[in-house]
DNA sequence: CGACCATTTGATATGGATCAAGCGATGTGG
DNA sequence: CCACATCGCTTGATCCATATCAAATGGTCG
């Protein structure tokens, strides 16, 4: 009953390089894609995942009426695109000039029929992506302010380990418009709610891309 | 590009009992579960999984605010509650009395360490339930009629097998309540979409529990 | 039959979308 | 190095879909 899945933090604490890590830089080769290359298209086979080494990825289904639906961003370290579906069924695009390591996915599903820890960390790769979706699910289901304060503090959790000085500084790769899509409301709906955030004294808006986040109890009080 | 995942019908075509299925029938025991009874809380360890012999399920989460998501109803046949997670994510409970066969993972995850179709099967049913949270975020993103639309030709799809004489009435196990709560819609929103279809003779409410789908490729037109 | 709860229908309120204009940053060519 | 064009972001005004509040109707079970 005490429902404790409202926040989806997307980081699990690895101490050491898991198995799956291993095979994927054992068999992995890199690839560089281009600012809003794509990666790989929905519907297309599955015959290859991702990790991202450098820069920033979206995963997105533009619906039938134009408008165009961010199921995640991914950042350096997170794989990508691991579907245990024959197709994809989002497309995937660089955000920015970026970095990936490129793996053929039947090799890992080889291993893994060899290796139990390898298998046990595909399944729990998919696990996280369920989680990560079903948290997605729950935030659609609030209210716009919510929905950005929620976005900032899972951004700012997800980057918390490549910001040594101000930990409450985080940088946002994508557009208003990329986070407008993520949150399923208009980028000017998030323009508000960010400054009304910055009205409140939540938020500093350093610059576009850039927010600190001054009273994130108070974030996480408005998200509860 | 050419999206196709508008709809999830929620039944893969079964010729033959999956070897999960077989897993399932030799390891379960069954269990009674009354009106409203929960099945498992969220937050409880996910140590066991769930097999709906009879009845209907509902799996869900109450938000902070007091309101409830509906994340998926269960029909018989369908396997729930397996989690790659060490606990659920979400509440069950039964829609009607119900009966079920209960699955210890364990048993069923160190079967699958030695054969190899189980464990394929396992990763499609995870993968099954990725598909399946897939398509309920790409229905938040749609209006009120839509959404109803879209969920009426969902039950249909997933009813169908257990209709032999008329393949588009549909009997609705859940409260107009329930339909809303997984639509993220009020159950007043609800009853005026249907009653909306209605006048446009795209669907027939026998009774309120009784629905007959009088025009599905209109339906399928509104959600393209 | 009567009580109770679910459902439908109606009236009003409201959050966010839409339409539109201004502003700011970034880059380009003179 | 500056004028200017461009594009993304913010702010403002209005509109609309759905929520909310409220009442009427219907269905179910004692």
């Amino acid at each position: 009953m005490a429902t404790r899945n409202s926040l989806y933090s997307g980081r699990i604490d690895k101490k050491e390089p898991s198995a799956l890590d291993i095979a994927v830089g054992r068999i992995g080769f890199r690839k560089r894609f281009g600012i809003n290359e794509e990666i790989y298209g929905a519907n297309e086979r599955a015959d290859y995942f991702y990790k991202v080494v450098s820069g920033y990825v979206r995963s997105y289904t533009v619906v039938e009426d134009g408008r165009r639906l961010i199921a995640a961003f991914y950042l350096p370290g997170d794989i990508f695109g691991l579907e245990p579906t024959e197709r994809h069924l989002f497309s995937a695009e660089a955000i920015f000039d970026a970095e990936m390591l490129v793996i053929n996915r039947n090799e890992v599903m080889q291993s893994a029929a060899r290796e139990n820890t390898l298998a046990r960390d595909l399944w729990a790769h998919v696990a996280n992506e369920l989680h990560r979706t079903q948290s997605h699910l729950l935030l659609l289901n609030k209210s716009a302010s919510e929905r950005v304060a929620i976005f900032l503090l899972e951004m700012g959790d997800r980057t918390r380990h490549d910001r040594t000085r101000h930990r409450d500084e985080i940088g946002l790769p994508m557009s208003r418009q990329d986070i407008a899509d993520y949150l399923a409301v208009t980028s000017e709906t998030v323009s508000r709610m960010l400054t009304k955030l910055e009205n409140t004294s939540a938020i500093a808006l350093r610059t576009t891309r850039s927010i600190v986040l001054r009273d994130r109890a108070g974030l996480e009080q408005m998200v509860i």
